[in-house]
DNA sequence: CCCTTGACTGTTACTGTATAACATAATTTA
DNA sequence: TAAATTATGTTATACAGTAACAGTCAAGGG
């Protein structure tokens, strides 16, 4: 499973940038892609994803659940979980193993098996490229004679912005 | 893909060992590394990581609580999570962010951050050796300007021994 | 049009994971 | 030995996730 030379938009989360733009555009690819795989991307789910969107970190199912509420759906867990599995699933969001948290994907339609850069600072989370990671994952289990189904590759740091804040 | 002979304690988890030997060396080796750091290996810490390495699986902590409780040592949360954390901090055990879970480090005394194979099938889970894997979460990281400081790296799979067993 | 079906949402109640805060005990240092 | 530090025990609570069931809504078949 390769992957191309990264598109432009990988910084993304650490930088500067039209951000009503960049929500929109993806709510709208989400609904698409959403339609060509026949699911359907409800209120709820549409909300939800609405909900990520509005940051470049992890959601708690908690913290989006409260947002839920406010807004006159379901405020027990089981509405977000279900909206949250549901975007996980169509590879519109992406579960944070480290943080138990939420993001949304930022770019959705391509299969991939992301790699996280989470800064223990500001709480952004960019999704990195992620296929030289994935073929050495591949190489060090198969000394192992392990079959990798899946992989879990996040990192902790400093973005860009807060080396410069943080001593 | 070639799968070469691995080195002889790299598929411990995964292969039929002389295991009361490998705990109570490992529980030896222990002792003296946190000597080293001044750091102290008191009973319920030495109990602790006695617990974990008698698997080779993620613990959580509410099992490792469980059998703390029986050995007459506290049977409170912060107990058994004060230990591990000092066992993580003295690189003595790890966390396994996907299972929420703990295991012994196989392999003490060298800085390393893992790379874990998690089987799906019987829980074993395995350190690999992650020199290569790391590198290319630096070299991802870099083209973002963001600095590394920790990995968490973890596959899920079937070890050699369910990939049979399992259709 | 109504009825069935299946998918989605809402709610209750619960299990599991983790930490804050404070009291007590043991160990080290002065 | 006293003071300071470090570790343990305990209570209480916050955060994360799921099972089970009831109600609702949209789409298709008679």
């Amino acid at each position: 499973m390769t992957t191309p030379a990264p598109p432009p938009d990988q910084t993304l989360a650490f930088q500067a940038h039209d951000h009503s733009h960049c929500c929109g555009d993806l709510i709208a690819r989400a609904q698409v892609i959403a339609g060509e795989r026949g699911a359907r991307l409800t209120p709820v789910r549409r909300r939800v994803l609405e909900i990520l969107l509005e940051h470049h970190r992890a959601l708690g199912a908690y913290e989006v659940l409260e947002r839920l509420g406010q807004d006159g759906f379901g405020n027990q867990p089981p509405v977000a979980y279900r909206a949250l599995d549901f975007l996980v699933e169509q590879g519109l969001a992406h579960r944070v193993a480290r943080l138990n948290a939420f993001i949304a994907c930022t770019h959705p339609g391509q299969d991939h098996s992301p790699a996280f850069l989470i800064c223990r600072n500001c709480q952004a989370v960019a999704e990195a490229p992620g296929g030289g990671i994935h073929a050495a994952v591949e190489t060090a289990a198969s000394l192992l004679g392990f079959a990798v189904e899946r992989t879990i590759i996040e990192a902790l740091g400093l973005c860009p912005a807060c080396q410069e804040a943080v001593e």
